[in-house]
Order: C-alpha cells, then structure tokens, then sequence
DNA sequence: TCGGACCTTATACTAGGGTACAGGGTTTGG
DNA sequence: CCAAACCCTGTACCCTAGTATAAGGTCCGA
C-alpha cells in the first residue's frame, strides 16, 4: 500500500519539503508517481528517512549520509571500493564510540558526584574528548 | 605563558574568527587582555575548543555544548539541577553509543562480506539505526 | 457539486554555524 | 624607521540543511 508524502513525512517526523529536498539531493529516489504526479512512496522510505535522521543526530552530514545508504556489494568484483569506504566508516564510529563512551564515563561519575553531594573540579567535563 | 588568538586556533584547528564567534555566544569566557586589547588565552582554552568541536563531531549543537560545559557543582545545594541535567545528556550520551554500536555491527558485517566476496542485501545498512 | 485539504514545482527565506572583509590600531624583526 | 604580520570590532557574506510561500492542479467527503 503505496503512502503519500505526508503520511511518510508524519511517520518518519520530518516536513513533507524535507523529503523533496532529500530527492533533489538524490539522497532519496524519486519514488513512483500516480498519473496526477503525486508521489507514491514504499513503507522502505520511512526506515530510509529514519535512518537519514538517526545518523544526523549523530554528526553525519547528509553526504555522508548518502555515501553510507550506497554501500551494498552487487558482485565480487566491486568489493575493493565498498570494502575501503564501509571499513572508513567503520574507523569513524569506533572513534565517535570511544569518545561518546569517555563522556559516558565523566557524565557518570558527575551524576554520582551530585547524588554524594561532593563538589567538582570547574569543570569536570573539559577533558573528557581530550584525546 | 598566555597565547593569543591565532596560537590558540591553530593549536586548536580552527579559525580566529570562530574563537570570536565563540566569546560572542558566550561559549568561550572572555579572556584577559593586553593593554592594546588583545586577547590573551590560558592554554587551557584550546582544551575547551577541541571539545567543543568533538562534541560538535558527535551530533551536539553549540546550545547543548554551552550547556555540557556549564555542568559543575560548586556546593551540595546546586546539585539537583546538575545532577538532572548531567542524567539527562548522559542518557543521550547513552542513545548514541547504542545506536552506533548497531551501525558499527552492521558496517563489520559488510566489511566481511566484502572480504569473502559476498553480495549482500539491496542496502545492508538501512535498518541500522531502526531502533 | 463544491470546498477544504491535499498535491505539484519553483523560488525565496530561515536557522545554525561559521568565515571574510573593511577600516584602523599594534607589534616585531630587518 | 618601516613594512609585514598581527590584532581589534562591526558588518556582511557563505554554506548546509532545511522550510515557507506562491500559483495552480487533484482528491475526497459532505
């Protein structure tokens, strides 16, 4: 059961003009049409556009974005250039992990700092994503 | 030894104009000044910058970068604010490792599909990010 | 049948986050 | 001493990522 553009847009939280915007970038295909040109989406495209979202928030640009949502192999013989962007990728979010997880540690141990009622240094967070 | 503004961009590796941008949103305190008004940096500012573009990296606003920055507790009696919003980012903090982890599964899986010459699915990574 | 709500494209505008420029003062090394 | 490089503030501009608006067509329920 093909979905409106509103009815995608409503499910996956974003304005309808996102989503134009998102094909003119080609980050979305331009989906199928009825004969009045009104688009007529797959339910995928909510789990697109979720995904588009969820990798905003983040801190992935849209290109970056797009760059991911092309990684597939089709058969062997393109796995060098699939293999070397998805093992990029995949270098960045260990990185993002193991930063996101030292702010995890210092929210934590600010979050038991407050439930003791002990002071913190000025400000306990700073070196957090040092390295 | 004080450094001034472009020492602390470039060890920081952004522009001198950001570092302006920066006092103006009240994210950077302003610094001390020579006689000409110059400003005068504590080494400590280019910790401050470099995680502030981290966490800039990692999908947190300027805001929400102002607001982690603030969170200190200087007597027992503040904490019940610190502490709700040190748990509130921590939860963030939280979302984002688990959501990234699913990415990093899914982008191992394709980098070992790639290395025994498998196809995959149409776009392996959609459903990612999916929960 | 009709009106309100939806859709279309093209264009203009907004918000967040910078970055460049103008005009003029200061510093520093040759 | 002087030129180049630095600094200052205020203002203007740029980029990414949307989002609104205009003008007009389509759909659907009352």
């Amino acid at each position: 059961m093909p979905l409106t553009i509103s009815e995608v847009a409503h499910e996956a939280g974003v304005n309808p003009q996102t989503l134009r915007y998102y094909e003119r970038r080609g980050i979305l295909a331009e989906p199928a049409r009825t004969p009045a040109g009104y688009r007529q989406y797959d339910p995928e495209a909510v789990t697109r556009i979720v995904f588009i979202k969820r990798a905003q928030d983040l801190g992935f640009t849209l290109e970056e974005v797009h760059e991911l949502l092309e990684l597939r192999v089709e058969h062997g013989a393109a796995c060098g250039a699939v293999e070397a962007t998805a093992g990029e990728n995949l270098r960045r979010v260990d990185e993002k992990i193991r930063q996101l997880t030292r702010l995890q540690e210092v929210l934590t141990e600010l979050v038991e700092s407050c439930q003791l009622r002990q002071g913190t240094e000025d400000c306990p967070i700073l070196e957090a994503l040092e390295r």
